[in-house]
DNA sequence: TCATATATGGAACGTTCGTTCCAATCGAGG
DNA sequence: CCTCGATTGGAACGAACGTTCCATATATGA
């Protein structure tokens, strides 16, 4: 069951009138949930429908007629993981005062959500799909663009600290923006490898030296 | 034919005493630089035997006499790949005079090592098997190996520079070891996203903002 | 010259891949 | 209660996967 928050208060969304028809047996949520988390932790060539079809608990002709097909069902994901837990970058970056204060705190949260135990590792949108076979292109191409995406926040953010007179006027925002951008993939891809939350936090600690002086 | 420098003299290296049976009829080192260079571009999984089958222009039974396996060829590519093209790193480190400027020229020579037209961008080892099914776990894990060997000889030549007197005696040298292997990889990524050199040079000349103050 | 040893091209192997088909099931509308 | 429409589980599909087999070719050593 969907629920939606109206002044704090936490409502159950109105049933849409039933169709005609059986009824879905499974949760839609739930089982993208599930291919998520298995997409997020193999990527998608070294994840097979039928594994996905295991763990999202329906079969074959349920899968395909509600998410479409594999690829479909990798962007349902990736949107899903783009809205939830990858979406702590854009929302610090909007909560902090200041640019600095942002990409710091930033850059100190993902040392911590990149090596949570709970769930794969790392971040689903820094290292997917940086290669394939010639027929995931599209594939690609969108995470290309997620990547682009992201980075350009951080450009934003910083262009604002620009304009507010936190940073030089002569910053170089684009670079600085590909700079933390570079370093959270880069500590994606260390979690990835083992690196502990403290070393990936001396990292983003080490990065915040680069910031420049005003 | 191979061939080998003495005293900066190139000759050719004695050919070993013929064995018995029929000859090889293809160079070996010429067919395993199609298969790292195909590995490089769409990695692992992305990969299929009959691809590298035919860049590699030999047929199965002589691919899996020379090299095993798909994952023993990859292993073969890796190391060729490792002494060759992803060799700059580390000579670099080893040439400059100070930490500073190995660093300085790693992150700028990488900018153009990573964009260079004819050939696979990035960095071979930087991004490949993050991700993959489960049975290609000792791949995963060889490839975390090479990048953690990657991140420790820059540590070392760090730890080499304190001990100089180039950096303060309290400098955090993993972390900063591990800060630039991550914009190193960072790197990698936004060149495979279709970075420009000179984008990346500038990220380089941000990064090395994070250098301590003497 | 003939036995021996290795390499070759190409067919074929069993498995797994992503996907589709279909009869049975279940609920709503008339 | 019956019909209509969507969903279900499970069998089955053709294609592609990594790999092996085998008859043939080509070299060496005796």
């Amino acid at each position: 069951m969907q629920t939606v928050k109206i002044f704090g208060t936490i409502v159950m969304k109105a049933a849409e009138p039933r169709r005609r028809g059986r009824p879905s047996s499974f949760d839609r949520e739930q089982a993208l949930d599930g291919a998520m988390r298995l997409f997020w932790q193999r990527g998608y060539e070294g994840t097979s429908m039928d594994e996905l079809i295991r763990v999202m608990g329906l079969s074959p002709s349920s899968l395909y007629a509600a998410f479409g097909n594999k690829q479909q069902l990798y962007q349902a994901a990736i949107e899903r993981y783009a809205a939830g837990p990858g979406s702590f970058a854009e929302q610090i970056l909007a909560a902090e005062h200041t640019a600095r204060a942002g990409m710091e705190r930033l850059l100190q949260v993902a040392a911590a959500e990149l090596t949570k135990p709970d769930r794969p590792i790392g971040c689903m949108v820094a290292l997917a799909l940086t290669h394939g076979s010639a027929d995931i292109e599209p594939l690609q191409a969108m995470m290309t663009e997620r990547r682009a995406q992201s980075r350009r926040i951080m450009e934003e953010r910083i262009a604002a600290g620009v304009r507010a007179g936190e940073l030089p006027a002569d910053t170089d925002v684009p670079a600085l923006a590909r700079m933390f951008s570079a370093v959270f993939h880069g500590m994606s891809i260390q979690a990835r490898d083992g690196a502990r939350r403290e070393e990936l936090e001396a990292v983003a600690r080490v990065a915040m030296g680069a910031w420049p002086a005003r």
